[in-house]
RNA sequence: GGAGAGAUGGCAGAGCGGUUGAAUGCACUAGUCUUGAAAACUAGCAUGGGUUAACGCCCAUCCAGGGUUCGAAUCCCUGUCUCUCCGCCA
């Protein structure tokens, strides 16, 4: 959510704002709103004042055994009206909180104009994708000759869009999330973090999923639904919903791994083939939760963090700043990560590392006490894959497949592939 | 699933329907004292919002949402969560 303040002291400045981010914002109905808002704020407040006042008088008239009928007739009509200014500005804020919760962030300066993914800028490169001699296969064809992944399984169990895997290459899904958490929390200082995959309908407000992106998601009942996380940044910056933080905690990174449920309406004709895009993956999300004027360097270090996977497994990719139609809701600043993929001779994201400021923090009520002023401040929130571990598994079966239809293992997994150094049948 | 108890400020914990945004303690901040610290003493210390050039004034908030009342932390209803006991269960 937009700091209402600079809504109201900078109204068209917010718009162009809005219109960059691909959103758009009615003054004329903005504008109407506010002044009625004022009017009937002032005129709630002032006849509360006049009921508390008046209230308080017969309270001490008949502390003094005074007759206080006089004054109850007085008062008699008061209630009514206030009743309905209430109700009015109660349907007043309701209507500028539905109109605050769909607009997107404010764009960093440095996001580049664009439309789509197209105009994503590029800021560097990392790895050479390998030159193979024989003809290299996609990980639908690997997995398929190595009896590890079958997708008519899924189809069958539950429908398109789901996959299972079986044996080593199961294992090695299992080898990379452990990879990921043990670097995470070993090296980059993340602190490992189990959280429910059920979420409410405040959470989803709370990061920005809702109100506005609900075909997105999966939702469980009806009168008080439950919604499948669609990615950890959900549950995990939840955590700090309604709390203030001490200055002491201060970083907060947390490291979680959960399944992903996404129900990619929308995204009929796209990447129907293996899993790239499934309705179930997994993933190992980093979370920050920062000061102010930190958020940009934790964004850099937690992509950094991010990127250090990809160099351990020896991973070819690149990193993207998206432009201002590739960006999203909530996101003031994006970068992607994006693996080579041989068998698709493409880079695809495996990452998107973003920063909030303050905008989940305002929805979120999440702040840190600032011991200069002693007072309540938002924090910011950052937040990335670290990595989505369905697409790695991917990227490491084509970049690392050999001529015969085996893959070699990187090394940083062999510790956890019980002595396993190459899946083959 | 059944029975009961509860939810109050950063924490603990009071609060006959009436001048209670809320006692008290702890924590925290500042001061006095001290060579320094501790202790002791003194003072300050919730959050959000409206209005104002500013000092300030005003409103809301005692789990959430409704209701009763001139007036609700306090009474009534609904929901959520926590705890205790019983049943079931990975």
């Amino acid at each position: 959510m937009l700091d209402p303040q600079l809504l109201r002291a900078n109204p068209e400045n917010v718009k162009l704002e809005m219109n960059r981010h691909g959103a758009d914002l009615d003054l004329a109905l903005l504008n109407s709103l506010e002044s009625r808002r004022k009017d009937i704020q002032v005129k709630t407040q002032t006849l509360q004042s006049e009921r508390n006042t008046r209230s308080k008088s017969i309270g001490m008239a008949k502390a003094k055994g005074e007759d206080i009928q006089p004054l109850l007739d007085s008062v008699s009509q008061l209630g009514d009206e206030l009743k309905a200014a209430e109700a009015e500005l109660n349907d007043i804020q309701a209507e500028l909180l539905a109109i605050q919760l769909t607009l997107p962030n404010i764009l960093s300066a440095d996001v580049p104009d664009g439309k789509d993914e197209e105009q994503n800028q590029l800021v560097r490169t990392w790895g050479e994708p390998k030159k193979y001699d024989f003809e290299v296969h996609d990980h639908v064809e690997l997995g398929e000759q190595l009896q590890g992944i079958d997708f008519e399984a899924g189809a069958k169990i539950a429908g398109s869009r789901f996959v299972t895997l079986s044996g080593p290459l199961a294992r090695l899904q299992r080898a990379l999330t452990q990879f990921m958490l043990d670097t995470h929390t070993d090296s980059h200082g993340y602190r490992e973090t189990y959280v429910p995959y059920l979420v409410n309908k405040e959470s989803l407000l709370g990061t920005g999923q809702l109100p506005k992106f609900e075909e997105d998601l999966f939702k469980i009942g009806d009168e008080s639904p439950y919604y499948l996380i669609p990615t950890a940044e959900v549950p995990v910056t939840n955590l700090v919903r309604d709390e203030i933080i001490s200055a002491d905690d201060m970083p907060l990174k947390f490291v979680s791994h959960t399944p992903c449920f996404r129900s990619e309406a929308g995204a009929y004709g796209r990447d129907v083939r293996g899993m790239i895009r499934q309705h179930q993956f997994e993933k190992v999300e980093l979370v920050q939760i920062v000061k102010a004027g930190e958020s940009d360097a934790a964004h850099q270090q937690l992509t950094a963090d991010a990127e250090n996977i990809l160099q351990a497994l020896n991973l070819p990719y690149r990193l993207m700043l998206l432009c201002s139609g590739d960006t999203g809701f909530s996101s003031t600043k994006t970068l992607d990560l994006e693996v080579w993929l041989p068998g698709q001779d493409a880079y695809r994201e495996i990452s998107s590392c973003s920063n909030f400021g303050d905008f989940q923090a305002r929805r979120l009520k999440a702040r840190w006490r600032n011991p200069d002023t002693g007072k309540p401040e938002l924090v910011h929130t950052v937040n990335g894959s670290g990595l989505a571990v369905g697409r790695t598994l991917i990227a490491v079966m084509e970049n690392y497949q050999q001529e015969d239809g085996s893959i070699n293992l990187p090394d940083v997994l062999l510790p956890y592939m019980g002595g396993l150094k190459s899946i083959k049948l």
